[in-house]
DNA sequence: TCTGGGGTCCTAGGACCC
DNA sequence: TCTGGGGTCCTAGGACCC
């Protein structure tokens, strides 16, 4: 009607959750059709345990996290081929399938580094309604990108979770799940049919405490009361229980809010026995961490070192320790940051040690335009600390990380991790760019 | 020989204050 | 012999997530 600012109709939310399947293994499979159909794991850092799994993996029974070198005899009988993972062409593709998400739903959470969810009730019918939406985004992404991904739709994320679950493990859902459209009884079916360990939220031990109540499938957690709940298992259950029921309680971030501490941590490749080596790697990893800080604008007022020996081999002398070193002024300065570090590293240190771990953890962060000023500040050395910083991070985000660094980092780096089955870094790096013949 | 790394939130309990 | 009540802050530990 013409003149009548039209309301438009009140619309419950609506969220969906994008995830590649199998992400890391994905994305190798991309550049190197070979690796199709074949058993495939991708190895965390220094080679060390399976963090991703093709399903033919999945179906031999290797659980995530298992070390590769207890699945040597799988390995031989079946030929599981094993990757160390290349961190930079994850990275990379995995901007470029959210690249391709934004143009669904300027709603958009970016939730890890294969999960996105989108609030879609304003726009889904624009594609002719919620299963087409999510249709389309996975032929989209599967086309641009070469990367399988399965949609699931809910009223809340903790639905959009578990409707993205049936579409994976359920083919007759042609990889596009919508819990919202299902009737009640086709839902609970569902529901009755699924482990309630695969609800968001519920992990190993309240599973098994849920299960000791018997609480078996997700339908029997749909059907258990908030207040028992609440009491068993505090809010947060309570909360998992209600989003289970459609009840939103959990809000699409779509601006990601600042982290509150940030760590970087490695095992060593060889075993550490001088402060030397572990000062090198802490330095290394003081410049990790700074670098992130200062992307995001913050502050640190505190620096945590921790060193540790070897906990698998129990007949190894045994030590592990760390401690938490304030800082006078919040500072993102690597320099400044480094000092302290280095000087907890010093009070921790015990000789006659095999370290087999180091890594810190910048604290108690603030936002860097609200920093606090104090009595005894220097605004000329604050400035000059800033351009150096500065250049420091230019050089490095055009030549690569550890381009230009902390000269406490050394050049030997015999405390650097194994990865010895690494794919080309085929999107980020020009000299590995894959080649066509 | 070989066992990942990086986060968040909640709760309970103690210290301390008036 | 009797021995308050309410509040905050901090820390450690436990649970979860990917």
């Amino acid at each position: 009607m013409d003149g009548v600012i039209q309301q438009p109709p009140l619309r419950m939310p609506v969220f969906a959750l994008v995830d590649v399947n199998n992400f890391y293994v994905s994305c190798e499979r991309v550049f190197d059709p070979k690796l199709d159909g074949k058993p495939v794991v991708v190895l965390s850092n220094n080679d060390g345990c399976a963090v991703a799994r093709s399903n033919e993996v999945k179906a031999l029974g290797v659980k995530m996290g298992t070390p590769w070198f207890k699945m040597q005899d799988l390995v031989k009988q079946h030929g599981i081929i094993g990757l160390s993972s290349n961190y930079t062409l994850y990275g990379d593709m995995s901007n470029r399938a959210t690249a391709i998400l934004r143009n669904y739903s300027p709603d958009i959470e970016v939730y890890s580094i294969d999960e996105s969810f989108l609030r879609v009730e304003t726009v889904a019918h624009l594609h002719g309604g919620k299963v087409a939406m999510g249709t389309a985004m996975k032929a989209q992404i599967r086309q641009w990108t070469g990367l399988p991904v399965c949609v699931g739709f809910g009223a809340t994320k903790t639905q959009a979770k578990f409707a993205n679950h049936l579409a994976k493990k359920h083919p007759e859902f042609g990889g596009v799940c919508d819990l919202t459209a299902m009737s009640n009884d086709a839902r609970s079916a569902w529901m009755s049919k699924i482990d309630v360990g695969e609800v968001w939220g519920v992990g190993p031990r309240i599973g098994d405490r849920l299960n000791a109540m018997n609480v078996r499938t997700v339908q029997d957690l749909f059907a258990t009361s908030p207040a028992t709940l609440r009491a068993q298992f505090g809010v947060v259950m309570e909360r998992t229980g209600n989003e289970l029921r459609g009840t939103s309680c959990l809000a699409l971030e779509d601006v990601a809010p600042a982290k509150k501490q940030i760590m970087a941590s490695r095992s060593f490749g060889e075993m550490v026995t001088s402060l030397q080596g572990l000062s090198e790697a802490v330095s290394w990893h003081v410049d990790t961490a700074a670098a992130k800080l200062r992307e995001q604008a913050s502050t640190a007022s505190a620096v945590y070192v921790f060193v540790q020996t070897n906990r698998f081999r129990a007949d190894d002398p045994q030590y592990s320790g760390g401690t938490v070193i304030p800082l006078r002024d919040a500072t993102d300065d690597t320099r400044e940051l480094n000092a302290a570090a280095l000087c907890a590293l010093k009070r921790l240190f015990r000789p006659g040690y095999a370290y087999k771990k180091c890594g810190i953890m910048l604290m108690e962060l603030s936002v860097k335009a609200q920093r606090q000023q104090t009595l005894f500040d220097d605004d000329q050395a604050r400035t000059k600390s800033a351009r150096v910083m500065a250049v420091m991070d230019s050089i490095n985000r055009t030549w690569g990380r550890g381009t230009l660094r902390s000269a406490a980092i050394g050049n030997s780096q015999s405390w650097a991790m194994r990865s010895e089955k690494r794919s080309p870094r085929y999107t980020t790096a020009w000299d590995e760019l894959p080649v066509a013949s």
